[in-house]
DNA sequence: AGAAATTTGTCCGTATGTATC
DNA sequence: AGATACATACGGACAAATTTC
């Protein structure tokens, strides 16, 4: 494997796809980034290299990291419009499953499913939803 | 303590001597693999490097690990139709929106939108579902 | 039912050797 | 020669799931 550098160096690619992922909500705020472990397989990059992108975004205040944990998404704020007018940009709530979810999840339809809703804006108008879903805690 | 790695690197080896013991019997399909704390002391290894290793077999699909319980020879393989390398299953179609989707878009109820769903799973599981949606480009 | 021990999961810091730009 | 990256390996610590007492 060549070790090419063109412009940018590999941890900062890899921070960016990263950053990108969080801020569309495909890691929703609160949400574990994959382990390091996973990290250094999806990218085909070697462990120190995916921990100094994970420095850069912790830097950034993207992600915070507990040891023996994982690494967090941190809510984000949109640094676009400063002001925004006062609309959840992002919020979280609990539903139903319908019945593709519930075959996807392999559980019954009805369950209840945590959806986290993103919204991406251009000026001011809705460009995007993102609505991600993923099954709650078990209750042992 | 150097690490020399000319010929083969450790965790290979390790991971040799283990495929072995399961491939002739010694660890019969579904017996615990001894826990990490004991290779260590066996063959003389850190931790990750002993983790590394049963990675690999596990890539090999000739174990599974449970958080909390073991690592065990896999029973029976070969009852796996199973993709390998998506890690994402993407496909796009046309929906009908709902009421907060044409409220957030500011289209009417039922107007058609593109839906873009992905999936990720983890072991085979679906881990998230990521619904995303956009307007359709507009058709005067 | 609850506490302790076991075991795996993850992160941290560091180190050495190799290879490429 | 230096910067970047990769591969390997060590040791330590905390977290979480499971089992055992």
């Amino acid at each position: 494997m060549p070790t090419p550098h063109y412009g940018q160096p590999r941890y900062r690619l890899i921070a960016n796809q990263l950053k990108e992922r969080i801020e569309s909500g495909r890691i929703p705020p609160g949400a574990l980034l994959p382990a390091e472990s996973a990290l250094t397989a999806e990218f085909q990059a070697a462990r120190g290299t995916v921990r100094q992108a994970i420095a850069a975004l912790r830097e950034a205040g993207l992600v915070a990291t507990e040891h023996g944990r994982g690494t967090y998404a941190t809510p984000h704020q949109h640094e676009r419009g400063l002001d925004e007018g006062s609309e959840t940009e992002t919020q979280q709530r609990q539903v139903a499953a319908d019945p593709e979810l519930a075959a996807l999840f392999a559980v019954e339809v009805g369950t209840t499913l945590m959806e986290q809703q993103s919204l991406a804006r251009a000026d001011g108008a809705v460009q995007t939803v993102v609505r991600t879903y993923r099954r709650l805690p078990a209750e042992h």
